[in-house]
DNA sequence: TATAACATGTAACAAGTTACATGATTTC
DNA sequence: GAAATCATGTAACTTGTTACATGTTATA
């Protein structure tokens, strides 16, 4: 994904950093915008290296390891525009991998269905708190932006598993095998 | 992604069949709920048959091309079951690309955003103009339920952009960088 | 006679994950 | 003296994509 491009670029054009600084960040400003793990940035930080989107310094405090520093060079700028541009001009088709199991439902006993998806609107619902109950302002305001399209989803799926959960129940005909 | 496992012997539990014969399907049916690619499917299949999910046996038609005929195993219609379950219980963490532009909005000027939101904005409501018009039941209700529920997600994502551009449209204070 | 449909793939590549490795320093 | 934090990765693996290859038969 090229995502995870876009995101890191992005945090190096407000300020160079070393990996461990942006895992960092990631981890403790971002886990609710990106799934990104730690190998996957230092790896993608250095094809962008190879790619001359960014430099790479060392540095070095005292006695401490040693650091890598990245900072964006005029072409990972140009870069960064593009995709964003790219990024925001788009509608990609999104895939939602819970469809595939909703295409079988009748291979499962109403019941079990019935069990099996409100743990799944159980989950749902931790989620919408948790999503709502995200601290504001953390990071411009974009990551708000991105919480608030995230709480959208999650409610507009909170909203149509309700009605599934209903409509299966009101439905007396199919009992469902296995 | 195991969902396309979880699709595959899905559509084999219904009937044994041959790697193009589930490519079309998939192709003609279910573009909408999956991106799967034949050559992956052909792989896919491959890894099933060594993981013993499904038994193979050649078949040939007069003069045509011979068919490898996928069928279910006991430990295959298992997986299934198991696969199922975890996939209708589980409500995986979404993550949106378009959550990645949306956190550097301030990068670009509020007219080129604006435009820039537009554009996704037509192309999302191209996607609901297509799945509104989707036939119905195609294969049993499950890929009806799946079209719905993009549907519910893509018209919230409308709603959505539509509330994000009034407010960016309204907002007279930043006039962005670049 | 060309091209679409039938039926299978392979090879090369890109991206991501997991689990592990290293070694210093600070904190409990 | 143990554990967490700092800071970097590598190796092995899985998954998926793209572009290409092959050869037959029916259709226009």
């Amino acid at each position: 994904m090229d995502e995870r491009s876009l995101l890191l670029l992005g945090l190096l054009l407000v300020q160079s950093q070393h990996g461990y600084q942006l895992n960092e960040f990631i981890e403790r400003n971002l886990s609710r915008v990106t799934d990104m793990k730690k190998s996957t940035a230092y790896a993608t930080l250095d094809r962008l290296c190879d790619a001359g989107f960014v430099d790479k310094h060392m540095e070095q405090e005292g006695n401490r390891p040693p650091r890598k520093v990245y900072a964006m060079t005029s072409a990972g700028k140009q870069h960064f525009y593009d995709m964003l541009r790219e990024n925001l001009s788009h509608a990609d088709q999104m895939n939602f991998a819970s469809d595939i199991g909703m295409m079988f439902l009748d291979h499962l006993s109403r019941k079990e269905v019935l069990k099996l998806l409100e743990s799944r609107l159980h989950q749902l619902q931790t989620q919408v708190d948790a999503y709502a109950s995200a601290p504001k302002h953390r990071y411009g305001l974009g990551v708000d932006f991105a919480i608030e399209h995230h709480l959208v989803h999650l409610r507009a799926d909170v909203t149509w598993l309700h009605s599934i959960i209903h409509r299966i129940k009101e439905d007396e005909s199919d009992d469902g095998i296995e």
